[in-house]
DNA sequence: TTTCTCGGTTAGTGTTCACTAACCGACGGC
DNA sequence: GCCGTCGGTTAGTGAACACTAACCGAGAAA
């Protein structure tokens, strides 16, 4: 069953995730609310209602990016903890995979802590299933490493991620020094994950 | 000059400060843009265009929230960094209360870091101004303790931020325990801030 | 070549909402 | 006690905007 890759699919492919994209930049830029389909639109060099040819409205854009963005963080995170031998080089690792992920896609870490609710119920669900997987990940892999009971466990990985996902808000220095940036993030991150009281 | 306070102004303050209330929790709850003049009224028991007898408008509100919200963490920062004595207590000293503010003032902290983009241009100058002193101060503070560059204590601060704050977004379980909260996000943002790469 | 699908267009449509207008009644100064 | 100020009310207005309708032209299928 080979697909019949027509130039057309193509194109509509490439448009969908323009949009996508587009939409995710000028979410992160003004809110949910302060963006109308005629500006992602015109951000792809369509105009306004062309989007509905290819998602079936404003809240069905912003799920889309949403449940992305926390499916890929599940997804990788899942992957780059499996690869350590010991919890120290998981939670390291998880850390870097993070620390990577947040820098590389500001916009989208952005939209995902400021709009969450205005997804619509379906949606938020699928998204918060995946965060607290994603979480969970990470608390099984910090359990081994600190002394502490759940509730502190995760306030410790929120405050983890609190800290990283901090960029998209910074200067326009983090971006431009991009290693530095990291390997100092990194570095907080660890030291706060496994401070002592 | 003794102020005759009739009842009348008592009342007014007393609205004044429950519409600023209310219209922080709603900005945090649903964003600015999703939440109405409305809406706020209702929330003190007035409705819609009552507003306007307190504050300009929408915006206005907006501007009077995080204004007051920036220039208590100026001020407050700034008199606690003057009690400590050594650097070590002074950076203490900020720490443990940017987390009792982050705790003690959830709404305004979520609005601060989500709505800034829908100030009016004045109001968006004056709030970063504040922001801008407010970091300074700590990168001031940090600096005998830490050794890097301005970049990099910009940096560390900013995520330090980010880690205390990131309570506005955690679960209810850290309002729950508001004392071993706090003690843990101090450990952890006093360990990040001078966490060695 | 003909026909159909489909991604695009422009022109509405209904709603939401910030803000204004006009009015009202009570508290406060005289 | 009388009048002006003022915080409240309801009705209205204009703009923004998500979404729909109707149409169009080119690529794909026949």
């Amino acid at each position: 069953m080979t697909s019949p890759l027509t130039a057309r699919d193509r194109a509509k492919a490439e448009r969908s995730d323009a949009i996508l994209r587009e939409a995710a930049r000028l979410f992160a830029e003004s809110g949910y609310n302060g963006v109308s389909l005629e500006d992602i639109g015109a951000a792809v060099g369509v105009s306004g209602p062309a989007v509905y040819r290819h998602f079936a409205g404003k809240q069905a854009l912003l799920g889309a990016v949403l449940i992305k963005v926390s499916d890929d963080l599940v997804t990788g995170g899942t992957r780059v903890a499996a690869d350590g031998s010991t919890p120290e080089a998981r939670i390291r690792a998880l850390v870097a995979f993070h620390v990577e992920f947040a820098l590389g896609n500001a916009d989208v870490i952005r939209v995902h802590d400021r709009d969450v609710v205005h997804l619509a119920a379906q949606d938020h669900a699928t998204v918060r299933r995946l965060q607290r997987a994603y979480i969970e990940l990470w608390i099984d892999t910090l359990h081994p490493l600190v002394e502490a009971d759940a509730d502190e466990l995760r306030l410790r990985v929120q405050a983890c991620f609190g800290l990283i996902n901090s960029t998209p808000h910074s200067t326009r220095a983090a971006a431009r020094r991009h290693s530095a940036t990291a390997a100092v993030l990194a570095a907080m991150a660890e030291s706060a994950l496994r401070a002592t009281i």
